[in-house]
RNA sequence: GGCGGGUUCGUCUAGUGGUUAGGACGCUGGCCUCUCACGUCGGUAACACGGGUUCGAGUCCCGUACCCGCUGCCA
């Protein structure tokens, strides 16, 4: 039997991280297992959904790397076997119509609300028999009244829940739409499911939708269920794939190796490829705990992936950026060149951009500490000494500047630093950048040149 | 209220009856160094509580506390 999982987001708007870590694991297992990932969007809420709502999941999945299997299933296309399905099992005695008002539901819910289990519904018309003509009604599920139910989770292990305990559940609303619970049910099944992989919060209803499978003589699918992730307040935003991916200047191999260990873990390791993480990706290992989302240890995740990405995904990564910051870059042996020196000192896509910045443009202003820490009055000379040097160097390259500058700061009887800093400050604009010759090196002779006797002029004019 | 789950450093976690309770993030000290970083070597800090079972319990059982979820004609 070959593996079918699927991931059913309901349409908000955004991805939630939560929901991406739900597809991420349903993605890894199906990949792992050879199987199949299918999408299904949840829209039987009608007032809520929008077009735009379905795009950004698409697009969330695409950036995230979780491509799926086949079409798309849209629940709002499948009215007609959702009544299908209700039907048959009304006629068989294993649903029923109900024609209890909301108020009437409401008064009794309120009634009950001192009694000991006030849950429930009193299953009024459960044995009424009512026909498809006895007005404004609801399809309810007959659940069992005595025994208990009881599956093995994959992740949290057997769960058990006494018949008692569980509703009368509404399978058809009075507007002839199926609720989720009844829908999910009918759908997995259509889609052949076998593993169903979803978050803690779904534990209790799979009670009712395993009832629903045996009603319908099918044998339930598998189930897993994911612990939370806490503390995503919307508090900085909405928590989402979309929100973290601009703020954090996230890769999504950093996105998802993040996720994918908060609430699963491989013995000691932290840092999975993709291929990786489809290769060690177990359910059994998820975590039955809720965890915290800590976004610090995001960030570094995300660096170390930033470290160890093909340099021509990367690019590919950081192009739109550049653009977008009034860059203009293209893809190359130059381009590539320049995100090595870059990656291992930024700390996210944003700051490749930001600290990439000083190779195509000049400083305008100087850092004031910088100035105050490596300017003086010998500055003026000492620049415009070593612009000279620099412009006769005949071999353009890191090393050969860096030896130059050296020989340059010796012949004076100066550390490094005495020269590299202030002509780090005159080129960068603050006297932080890569090692001074590849920084030199980037700017190019003419520039860099330029540069450090635009900054002896200002130099000067510190007096 | 009822019901279903959970509980190891601040955080993510390893651990499946005998360990100096390990790793990672963070924080912190050193090294490296032309700066910023990277890296590297150290330090910091945990088994929620109370009862059992056992020669022996973070590991098994029960209770309490706290946390999460469900309790919708939301998904």
């Amino acid at each position: 039997m070959t593996v079918r999982v699927r991931f059913a987001p309901s349409p908000t708007g955004f991805m939630h991280l939560g929901n991406a870590r739900t597809a991420l694991f349903n993605w890894l297992f199906a990949r792992h297992h050879g199987g199949e990932f299918i999408l299904r969007i949840e829209d039987t809420d009608r007032e809520r959904h929008t077009e735009a709502a379905v795009q950004v999941i698409y697009d969330s999945l695409k950036w995230m790397g979780l491509n799926w299997d086949g079409p798309v299933l849209r629940q709002s296309e499948r009215l007609a076997i959702y009544h299908e399905v209700a039907e048959k099992l009304i006629a068989e005695g294993k649903a029923y119509r109900c024609n209890c008002t909301r108020e009437e539901l409401e008064a009794k819910k309120e009634a009950m609300k001192d009694t000991v289990n006030r849950s429930c519904y009193d299953r009024t018309c459960r044995d009424k028999n009512l026909g498809p003509d006895c007005g404004t009604h609801v399809v309810r599920f007959k659940m069992p009244l005595e025994g208990e139910s009881s599956f093995d989770d994959m992740i949290q292990g057997k769960i058990t829940k006494s018949y008692k305990d569980l509703d009368d559940f509404i399978m058809i609303r009075s507007d002839g739409m199926p609720t989720y619970q009844f829908a999910v049910v009918v759908d997995d099944l259509a889609l052949q499911i076998t593993h169903v992989i979803r978050g803690s919060d779904h534990i209790d209803n799979t009670h009712d939708q395993i009832a629903l499978y045996h009603a319908l003589g099918k044998e339930p699918p598998r189930f897993g269920h994911a612990p939370r992730i806490l503390g995503l307040s919307k508090r900085k935003g909405s928590p989402s794939v979309e929100y973290y991916r601009e703020a954090l200047g996230l890769l999504p191999e950093g996105l998802n190796n993040y996720i994918a260990r908060l609430g699963w873990s491989h013995g000691n390791d932290e840092i999975f490829t993709m291929d990786e993480l489809v290769k060690a990706f177990d359910i059994c290992d998820v975590n039955q705990a809720n965890g915290q989302f800590d976004e610090e240890k995001l960030i570094w995740v995300n660096e170390q992936q930033l470290h160890i990405v093909p340099i021509e995904k990367l690019a590919s990564y950081v192009i739109p950026l550049f653009e977008k910051a009034g860059i203009h870059v293209e893809a190359g042996e130059w381009l590539n060149k320049l995100l090595e020196m870059m990656r291992m000192r930024a700390h996210n896509l944003n700051e490749i951009v930001s600290g990439s910045r000083f190779v195509f443009v000049a400083p305008e202003t100087y850092d004031e500490a910088s100035v105050a820490k490596h300017f003086n009055a010998d500055t003026p000379e000492l620049l415009n000494a070593l612009a000279d040097e620099l412009e006769k160097l005949d071999n353009w390259d890191p090393a050969a500047i860096e030896a130059m500058m050296k020989a340059f700061a010796e012949a004076r009887t100066l550390k490094m630093g005495k020269v590299a800093q202030p002509a780090r400050t005159a080129i960068v604009g603050i006297a932080q950048s890569p090692s001074i010759g590849d920084t030199i090196w980037f700017v190019g002779q003419k520039e860099a040149c330029a540069r450090l006797r635009k900054a002896a002029e200002y130099a000067k004019s510190l007096g």
